[in-house]
DNA sequence: TTGCCATAGTCATGTCATCGGTATATAACG
DNA sequence: CGTTATATACCGATGACATGACTATGGCAA
């Protein structure tokens, strides 16, 4: 899994989001680091959709403007606890493999 | 930067290290998560010498096998230490967006 | 009232890292 | 002598992501 798609999920985690909002809620969890343009973005929702991870919890129209709520499914947040995990390790071994080769070299 | 890419560098950033000593190291640091094919290697291998990050340290033939050594340049050094910075910020802000969801749901 | 901007979402195309498989060569093992 | 392990390299396919153009509505300003 990717950085956009982590990102998309950490960002439906606390609460359901309509798409576009989701691209605001990313760019402040990175730091403005991450910009999703629609496209990614919609792509991403439709494929997690598809893999259960996320699911479409209600639909509305505000001031004409279709808006669709995703939010986080079961799944999705055991495999979010997963990814967090795996980044929070990978990052530990690189530290540590960065300090032994800074003392030793 | 994804997990293959990254867990290379930090393979080499204790010491050097010939190809494919990298994918013994590569499977230990990520708990046998990640074994990395041949392929999927000297891509890596060559368009991270490419990119300045690792280099060639040097090159043996033991055994009359040929065998070449790459070390992470300083340049490669310190874009390993900002991405592991990078995966510690998304774990935490995910495992707090979670919590945040869990007790509000 | 016309035109531009922000919001909201869709679609088509392209790129790039990774994967899987295959090929090459040599040394050690039996 | 055939098989396995080491070591490097090439190639086609896949899939995630980026890019850019497009539709549509409401609000605001010239």
């Amino acid at each position: 899994m990717q950085e956009p798609t982590f990102l998309i999920l950490t960002a439906l985690a606390a609460e359901p989001l309509h798409g576009y909002a989701v691209i605001g809620k990313v760019a402040d969890l990175s730091d403005g680091r991450v910009t999703l343009r629609a496209g990614t973005l919609y792509t991403a929702l439709d494929r997690l959709t598809a893999e259960g991870l996320i699911d479409v919890v209600r639909e509305e129209v505000v001031d004409g403007r279709h808006r669709r709520y995703y939010a986080l499914t079961p799944p999705g947040s055991s495999r979010l606890t997963e990814e967090a995990a795996r980044l929070r390790s990978n990052a530990t071994h690189a530290l540590r493999q960065l300090r032994l080769g800074g003392l030793g070299a």
